[in-house]
DNA sequence: TATTGTTATACTCTATAACTATA
DNA sequence: TATAGTTATAGAGTATAACAATA
């Protein structure tokens, strides 16, 4: 007796706010449930300073890291960013499919590939960047002066969180040939 | 010629560690990508930490809500985490399915489910949460005085970052009939 | 024998659209 | 007409397994 969802479906999904009368029990004590919070807001926020270029969070991150390392492999930018080889494969077809990079030969390994960003990529990426980074001066706008604490100790906390999952000997030193 | 996915495969996948002499541009600067990194490594944390239980953290989340607020309604379980309606209802499904809740008759409207943990979602509950405080504590511990400090920043975080998507009048007044 | 990239496949998460039964 | 939940389906995202070409 509907023809499809009703106008009060317009509820803004994904955003996680606090539903006024639900009882959050310990959650709201959590470091990890404020982070998860914090992360869900400014996904959705990236979104929106991002809206003209459809590109997400993560192949921003992509398109950064090919346009400051040109040539680098496949393989290097899923380390970078936390993927399987499956995967930077995927996100390298997207990114070649939108005319963002491209896949040239890499010299000296005929297996791999160097990735860059197309002409037209560095163009975009330009603008997008600087939309990117005043969306994030904003915020930080909004946060006043616990603004650049909060970016050392979420730096700090990264670090804290995978020292107590790999216990690594330094920071810096991993990601290399055994 | 290799058999399968060889030895040195034992990538650590998911973790996103800065990569020595990789470039990563202004995404050092953003406070979105220190977000991310914390989350990431966080999200592998808490897998640690609940690890004998085999329950992701949207789902501990969820167990939590429905303990403390016996008797809601899936549709606010989504509301609460950010969820659609049918994304509301997998997670049901899972958590019904693995004997952690279960669904009884809503008191006033037939139409609705009202969630309950088992008898034995509770006690399983009361360990899982222990553990998972514990484990919030040790991160916090190993902030020192950043930390507390860092939850409150993250608090307000989220908050700057939907005020400025939604702009409602206020933080709490949302999510209500229209 | 190990590595780079690939293909094929599968599983999770989450959305949309359309449907049912209530309200 | 609107809401609670459901079904079916589709799309990201990301993993595993097996393979080819190269090292």
């Amino acid at each position: 007796m509907s023809k499809t969802d009703s106008p009060a479906d317009i509820t803004p999904e994904g955003l996680m706010l606090p539903v006024p009368g639900v009882d959050y029990g310990l959650l709201d004590g959590l470091l990890g449930y404020a982070l998860r919070r914090a992360q869900n807001a400014l996904y959705l926020d990236f979104y929106r300073a991002a809206a003209e270029w459809d590109v997400s969070p993560q192949r921003f991150a992509a398109l950064v890291l090919i346009a400051r390392n040109p040539g680098m492999r496949q393989g290097l930018l899923g380390q970078a960013m936390g993927l399987h080889r499956s995967g930077a494969l995927r996100l390298t077809d997207w990114l070649t499919a939108q005319g963002w990079a491209e896949r040239r030969d890499a010299p000296g390994d005929a297996r791999a590939w160097g990735l860059h960003l197309t002409a037209a990529g560095k163009r975009r990426l330009a603008k997008l960047e600087a939309a990117v980074a005043a969306h994030d001066r904003a915020l930080l706008a909004g946060l006043g002066e616990q603004g650049p604490a909060l970016k050392a100790a979420l730096d700090r906390l990264a670090w804290v969180a995978t020292a107590q999952s790999t216990t690594p000997e330094k920071p810096t030193t991993r990601r290399h040939k055994p």
